[in-house]
DNA sequence: TTCAATGTTGATAGAGTCTTGATGTTTTAT
DNA sequence: ATAAAACATCAAGACTCTATCAACATTGAA
């Protein structure tokens, strides 16, 4: 039983999937136009139904603009069926493609697989892949591109570890130092500086640069 | 790139699958019998693609059994295209259902798709807002419109922050800068009007100008 | 204990940001 | 129409934060 956001610009349509997944015991909203939602209410919705061809802003725009911020399962459903269409959908951040006209059983189980997935609790993967490109292996405690380690010594990794795994958030100098040292330890913030400045040759062997500097703020993974 | 396990009992469907991943440059792991493989074995992969139609145990049998250990998404690969296949598929378990014969294509956007939802990291709901298209989120701290972020300063961050929480309402620039700058700090008011000046500059890159001026008052976000 | 690897520090160069004043433009009031 | 006031623009340089490097300290393994 999930909360459920539908944004389609017709009306007969929301009115369908609204009584269908209202029998399905789901809680539905429907909306006709984005403009009428804020991204906070969107993410407090558990699944997005969205459909693309809408006058004026189309769902992939709509897409495009909101994914990095919705944290939601996104489901275009459309009667676009080419195959371009598909894979422009799943590209720009949709995570499923349904095609009209859908056989509610299909939708109803690809729904109930997105929800289940959501509720899947993700357990401490033994290696994590940050941008499907760098493999961190949180048990071995390495980091590995293109099926080479590269070594980094225990504080660089505890760094990359804790910028990779929460990539697209600023960590200030002082917040690494205190998540990677341990309280009694007192050295300079400018340790910190110093160990990203080797993290970052080290990376550049690779031609990597994943670390990007925030200025005035701190230091970000993407 | 990704580690992908493929399990179908066809040796020729997983050469062409594996030569077809390859080239997407992801690492494939390919077994005919699910019997050579154990479930740790399974879960240091980040997906699975599952044959249905196998002899001795079919693909739906070994997921029924195997999903409530395997944390990685799993996807059908079938020419079994019927909905009730699907929706058995969906509803044992699958993340995906792919109907043979499949688009390249397609197979890589489907999966690319679930390997990004894995690395979307679990977020509580952002504190974001819209206003002309334009996101403003408060805990990054940064400026998007149109899925890209427009790079701001600290200090432009802040009055573009002040002015769009307030849209409508017009600030002085004494009241701007009050509210942006810390109390011992004594700029020159024209600091501000400077500031204005360059956010506009940067956002009228994207044709945005939501910066108006009310003569002889301030400035105000509409 | 010794040696090599790793970690820390401070000095300095470098890059990015902020501020200022001079100057040009637009608006308002007379 | 003109002057005064408010705002916009620009470039220079002051300022702040970051990157780099080399020297030194510490740790850990042989």
């Amino acid at each position: 039983m999930a909360n459920i956001l539908a944004i389609d610009d017709d009306a007969a349509i929301l009115r369908l999937i609204k009584k269908m997944l209202e029998m399905k015991n789901h809680t539905v909203t429907t909306i006709q136009d984005i403009k009428d939602i804020t991204i906070a209410e969107i993410n407090k919705h558990h699944l997005l139904l969205l459909d693309v061809m809408m006058p004026g802003e189309d769902g992939f725009d709509i897409c495009t603009k909101i994914r990095p911020l919705i944290h939601i399962p996104i489901i275009f459903m459309t009667a676009k069926s080419d195959e371009s269409s598909i894979i422009k959908g799943l590209s720009i951040g949709g995570d499923d493609y349904i095609i009209k006209p859908f056989s509610i059983h299909e939708v109803n189980a690809r729904i109930e697989a997105h929800l289940r997935r959501e509720a899947r609790p993700k357990r401490e993967a033994a290696s994590a892949f940050i941008d499907n490109n760098i493999f961190i292996d949180l048990e071995a405690k390495k980091v590995i591109f293109q099926g080479q380690e590269i070594t980094l010594t225990k504080i660089q990794y505890k760094i990359c570890e804790l910028l990779a795994l929460h990539k697209g958030k600023v960590f200030s100098k002082e917040g690494i130092y205190e998540a990677v040292y341990s309280m009694d330890s007192d050295s300079q913030i400018s340790t910190v500086v110093e160990h990203i400045r080797v993290i970052r040759k080290k990376f550049a062997q690779y031609n990597l640069s994943p670390i990007n500097t925030v200025w005035g703020v701190g230091y970000i993974w993407e």
